[in-house]
DNA sequence: CCCCCCCC
């Protein structure tokens, strides 16, 4: 039986290539929804590893302990979101090597000494129930929850499967808003949840429902939910990519599961380039954009026609790739707080992404935020990257034009040749005597 | 059962 691990493999390890067989010891071991979490030790460094769900059994039959050895046969090394840099080793295959050393490997004790650490105990000293009931003894009561309750994956969940706990974190939170229509008055909020796979719902919560969670939901936390129902959702108004929409009532459990690590892909963009934005506009459905921020607005404060209320307004103009530039209205805290955040960087031309716009027509299209909308200032994905390169390559010496005039700066009267989505507009021309930002066109095509 | 989201 070995009893050491592989020295400096985690220094080394990286997300091209896989090294046969390195030995790690097992630390920090807990569950994580249906799975186990732990930190990879080679006795110099540390790394966060999971291990798939198949591997549960070895662990609670005692097979692979925290403080043991396993053997890595398989694995990948994933960036943890939003930590640039930070990976994590997703473990798809490996074997125990040993049980429980004494303590934790440190390289200086193997250095100085040359001793072997030796296993505490034998291979199943202890029970799977023996295991269990220990670690439901110290866990918190999501944690409970959590064990005592297979976590199914959101995308199981359907209006038929009456039982389920989900584990999630709320990546979006509304407010709280009251409603008087036809069918009745209350008040409602909703969140939306996403689950370790990527797999997202909006829940919502009307009333005595909402009263009782609205404090209890807070965005980025995680939760244990269970007894919610589950129906399919209004496609008009859906804001996630899920069939079904889930209700939860007074009588849901909703628990935070306090302390525990998740690993939760990055938040889902689905960018629309801003020379395909027409085909949004005065749509109900909301888009996500990224592009160089090229000016941002003083802030401005606007009177809301309904019910005479001041909101704070900052527009940004946004250019992407297609040349095209966009104008967003920032709304509220974002107007204020981000909008100010982005004018003390726009010398540094930074690349924003923002999921949930509406596409409006003022000049022919226009972006706003709602309040679900979401900024991210340099967002540490690919498009941003290539994004930036672009811009600072040639974008920022390039000619870009308004996508909602559909005119180049230097537009005129003349013949010259534009496209949209659906049609060739061949010869157009101008009116300035007229004031209006409008083209005049003599002829177009089917594209 | 909501689903509004602001102004030019």
């Amino acid at each position: 039986m070995e009893n050491s691990v592989t020295q400096d493999c985690i220094a080394t390890i990286d997300s091209s290539s896989v090294q046969p067989h390195i030995v790690v010891q097992v630390v920090d071991l807990k569950p994580v929804g249906s799975r186990y979490t732990f930190n990879a030790n080679d006795g110099k460094m540390k790394i966060k590893a999971m291990l798939p769900a198949t591997l549960t059994f070895e662990i609670i039959s005692g097979k692979i302990q925290n403080l043991g050895l396993i053997r890595l046969l398989d694995y990948t090394a994933n960036d943890i979101p939003g930590k640039s840099g930070e990976k994590y080793l997703l473990i798809t295959k490996c074997e125990a090597v040993s049980p429980a050393l004494d303590s934790e490997i440190k390289s200086e004790t193997k250095a100085s000494t040359g001793i072997m650490l030796k296993p505490k105990q034998e291979f199943f000293a202890k029970s799977a129930s023996q295991i269990v009931n220990e670690q439901r003894g110290n866990a918190a009561p999501a944690a409970r929850m959590a064990m005592t309750r297979r976590v199914h994956p959101l995308v199981s969940l359907n209006p038929y499967h009456g039982s389920w706990t989900i584990r999630v974190r709320v990546t979006n939170k509304g407010v709280m808003r009251t409603y008087k229509n036809a069918r009745g008055e209350g008040c409602v909020f909703n969140v939306e949840l996403t689950d370790e796979e990527g797999t997202q719902i909006q829940a919502t919560m009307f009333n005595a429902a909402a009263k009782k969670f609205y404090d209890t939901f807070q965005k980025g936390k995680v939760y244990y939910i269970s007894r919610g129902t589950l129906k399919l959702a209004n496609k008009q108004f859906k804001t996630v990519q899920n069939d079904y929409e889930m209700t939860l009532n007074e009588y849901s459990e909703v628990e935070e599961a306090v302390s525990e690590e998740m690993f939760i892909p990055e938040t889902k963009f689905n960018f629309v380039p801003i020379d395909e934005l027409g085909t949004y506009v005065n749509q109900r459905e909301l888009i996500d954009v990224i592009g160089v921020v090229q000016s941002v607005s003083p802030t401005m404060s606007i009177r809301r026609k309904s019910d005479g209320e001041m909101i704070p307004k900052r527009d940004i103009t946004l250019a992407d790739e297609t040349k095209k530039t966009v104008v967003v209205s920032l709304w509220n805290d974002l107007a204020t707080d981000l909008g100010q955040e982005l004018l003390d960087m726009a010398d540094k031309y930074p690349v924003i992404a923002i999921k949930s716009l509406k596409v409006g027509d003022f000049q022919g299209v226009s972006l706003s935020t709602i309040g679900k909308s979401d900024v991210v200032v340099n967002p540490d994905i690919p498009e941003a990257a290539k994004l930036k390169s672009w811009y600072d390559s040639e974008g920022k010496e390039t000619s870009m034009s308004a996508i909602g005039s559909g005119m180049s700066p230097s537009a005129n009267n003349g013949s010259r040749s534009m496209y949209s989505d659906r049609v060739c507009l061949s010869h157009f021309t101008t009116n300035p005597s007229l004031g209006e930002d409008k083209l005049y066109f003599s002829a177009l095509e089917l594209a």
